[in-house]
DNA sequence: ACTGCAATCGTTATCGGTTACGTTTCCAGG
DNA sequence: CCTGGAAACGTAACCGATAACGATTGCAGT
């Protein structure tokens, strides 16, 4: 790296071509009035200082950034497919992609975090945002899309049918034979965890099955979370004989800890999660689960601010993506009961 | 969402506590002359309005804006690892983060991204940038880290020890008795693919075996590249009996291959990877590779940069985390030779 | 009441661009 | 040669903030 203590301007240019700014200016965007002559001296200037136009500047004084943004409060293996997705939609549609993060809640949750990021991004850098998980509700001066919104949100938003997905989840437990189902929940502010929650028990009420309260564990999607759940559910004298997690990566845990206290999967346990994140796959025995595409979310998602920021959304402005029970050998029939 | 149509600036906040915008501005950043009345008017006022200083507005204006940038050209599982260590260092440093990503760019690779993201970034908008796998020198007026740099690089940077990494790998493989060992290259204008290159050439030459440049396959680090190469070397009469690959997203490739093929691993074929991705070890067999902590690459990136840009590293520029040989079930003795 | 100094606060230039508007240049037509 | 109008270009205001500087106020000391 070089440092360089000058940073290379417009009017830098505008002196070494013998012209104004505002010429550079034009030039610079493709204008009109600027004579062919004029046009081919400032770029060769330009060319020849290495001059790149400061996004700040450009985004203060224009209204069209070309940027979207996204804000985001951590960083897991489901944001990375996320932001795939993402690239993907933009890829060539110049539109540039800014993310921004903020380190003082890291670890720790913050109420607000994403309208204090959207404020300070979306008053003039960027022409929209995708919010990733919001708590709450946002309000901004352009365009947002939220992937996995929170409960009851009207705001333009892209998330799966988790409630298809978990109730898939759950009577696929039920017609193997199990009757006692655990189940490890999600945040309960966000509309995800909500509705497979609510999938949980649609599928047991309609098996007949009564709803047991203690064989509920509430946990935050955050794997460690899932820990003491599962060690809680498994230690009991009458312990389920599956659980149902409401993300991969708590029911990871779930399948760890059965492994530390010598509970065999699919054998003495069979379990069941949700995202198909691509460890899920790789495990042996590999992961039951709901498979709801975070690359697809992130696609959709950014297709959708795309096209919002350009005004020409024809579609609804809630899409919700379908789901896939995917069947690994995680699951079985339980042991010691007889197929009903 | 809420559409908000004029985002409130800190001229509305001025003309709502009946003072200047100055007065408002030495509230906002606790200086030094604001009585205490006046102060409480100001914050009610910023509190009832809901104003959140613009970051761009700022940063124009100001030469220190705590804000960290980071530029990549695609968003891998190793980049989320990346991220995650970033986050970490940053955690409650009064540092925040902003990537920066190019759609254009995407798939495609045109040379010089690293410099035309960090011209727009680093005018005004960081303090400084972290660049992930840059291809060649950049230059910037802020302080500027590297992870993964190029070849021949003098810039500050923080890698793995790929040299020694690569030949504990490869003298792993002779140890165990192999002779006719594959190599699939990485993108030869990295630094950390020549040095694993040079570790291969190195381990085979310090035991006394010829380097078969027929052995060798140029990938470039890309999960897909891989296959084809080796498929090449799998389907010759005389195919090695093992394979380093210089990522563990071309050695997944490779284990793809040989059972495709119908050939065991590790009992025909043994393979050894290079980075130690979660993945790695969640396949059957669990893939032995040579771990270098991406989490810790960001990591130690962000706090280098951290003190660079407040002038106070006393370290060393040029970063070298150690590796470790990570010995799991894809690796055994080649079935048809004798132990020397 | 008057002076002097510090605390408080407003005015204004500035960051790097964009753009409305005004001025100059150029050329065709009368 | 003069006029009109469009093309080409410069001037200056502006985006939202910060900071140097100047102006005002308050209050203690004489």
């Amino acid at each position: 790296m070089t440092e360089v203590n000058a940073p290379v301007t417009m009017s830098d240019v505008a002196r070494a071509a013998g012209v104004s700014t505002a010429t550079v200016s034009r030039v610079v965007n493709g204008h009109y009035g600027v004579s062919a002559r004029t046009s081919a001296q400032v770029r060769s200037a330009i060319e020849r200082l290495g001059y790149e136009s400061s996004l700040v500047a450009t985004s203060l004084r224009r209204s069209r950034t070309n940027v979207l943004g996204l804000v985001t409060h951590s960083f897991q293996s489901y944001t990375a497919e996320v932001l795939k997705g993402v690239m993907k939609a933009l890829s060539r549609s110049g539109f540039d992609l800014i993310i921004y993060a903020n380190s003082d809640l890291y670890g720790s949750y913050s109420e607000g975090w994403e309208q204090r990021h959207l404020t300070r991004l979306s008053g003039t850098l960027t022409d929209g945002c995708i919010v990733v998980t919001p708590w709450g509700e946002v309000q901004s001066r352009t365009p947002v899309v939220a992937i996995d919104p929170a409960r009851h949100s009207t705001a333009p938003s892209v998330t799966a049918d988790n409630l298809a997905g978990a109730t898939a989840a759950v009577e696929h437990l039920l017609g193997l034979g199990h009757r006692r189902i655990g189940f490890i929940a999600g945040r309960s502010n966000l509309a995800a965890a909500w509705s497979r929650e609510e999938g949980y028990r649609t599928a047991l009420t309609g098996a007949g099955v009564p709803v047991d309260l203690t064989l509920i564990g509430r946990g935050d999607f955050n794997p460690e979370s899932a820990s003491p759940l599962a060690r809680a559910l498994l230690q009991r004298a009458d312990r389920p004989t599956a659980i149902f997690a409401a993300s991969d990566g708590m029911a990871l845990k779930v399948l760890e800890v059965a492994k530390e206290l010598g509970i065999s999967v699919p054998g003495d346990l069979s379990v069941v999660g949700f995202d198909n994140i691509p460890e899920s796959a790789l495990t042996e025995p590999g992961l039951t689960t709901v498979d709801q595409s975070m690359y697809q979310l992130g696609y959709e998602a950014a297709r959708m601010l795309k096209s919002l920021v350009t005004g020409e959304w024809e579609g609804p402005r809630q899409v919700v993506l379908p789901t896939r029970l995917v069947v690994r050998g995680s699951t079985a029939p339980p042991k010691s009961t007889t197929r009903s």
